[in-house]
DNA sequence: GTTAATGCAAACTGTTTGCATACGC
DNA sequence: GCGTATGCAAACAGTTTGCATTAAC
């Protein structure tokens, strides 16, 4: 139904795309696409260095980056961090002031844009809540 | 009126909110406070050298964290950057996605925490328009 | 075989830390 | 004079760049 299927096989979606499905490649897809998540370049690293003891950060940041221009994923600043995130669609967030987790949130209509963006020319908003979230909150001693 | 009158005298301002009045202090107080402004710590830093030669970043960053702890600033992640804020009231924000000039916006009423966010303890929230500002688009040449 | 991705190291930016000196109060 | 702020340098994290090697197509 969608223009760009999400097929199951990362190595077919990559070549879908339009890139080379190395191994490294297919593994950040797998990785981010999969499970809808976030991901700062540092904790995609570390998740796959154990699977690929020779990945570089730099091949993290270049795969990262090519999966953003190929629509595939998100890149976001929230709370001063770099985060991926495999939900493409319209949305909001929400980040824990303790532990910085971070929550999609599917976010009500967008907001008009205020008088005194005048003559500006829109482009997009994005809207972040902050707070403690349940796991924070009272923790289990 | 207000419970920490701001006085015209950077000096006698950080007097009032218990901080030490040196130079350096007072001339970011100056620059940030008298004329509603956002910078970044190396703005800051930049705009202060030509009049403190010998000023380091270790004080801008220094500064910033006291001024922001008294109350003063307030700090905001702008699209990957920190700015400092001398609007300490709720506000939103435009940034320009081609030269970064950031504007405020006074900022339409709050919006209702959604659903989802069920039991977060909400601490606050922040909207973030981008776009292309008057100066940018159709850049006299 | 061509072209592009990888891995490694170096460079660079933004920020923090440690510590001796200088200065506000 | 006491106690903190400053300035300097080193350390540190995140990110980018250059380049030879390797692998996808």
């Amino acid at each position: 139904m969608n223009v760009t299927p999400r097929s199951d096989d990362p190595h077919a979606l990559l070549r879908a795309h339009g890139l080379r499905a190395t191994p490294q490649r297919v593994a950040v897809a797998q990785l981010l696409l999969k499970q809808a998540m976030h991901a700062t370049p540092r904790e995609v690293y570390t998740k796959l260095k154990t699977d690929f003891p020779s990945m570089s950060q730099n091949t993290v940041y270049l795969t990262l980056d090519h999966l953003e221009k190929a629509g595939l994923l998100r890149r976001f600043h929230i709370a001063g961090r770099v985060v991926f995130d495999s939900n493409t669609q319209m949305h909001d967030h929400a980040c824990c002031s303790r532990c910085g987790r971070i929550m999609d949130l599917a976010s009500a209509g967008r907001i008009d844009s205020p008088d005194e963006l005048g003559k500006w020319q829109v482009e997009g908003q994005s809207r972040l809540w902050s707070g403690v979230c349940p796991d924070c909150i009272q923790p289990p001693r």
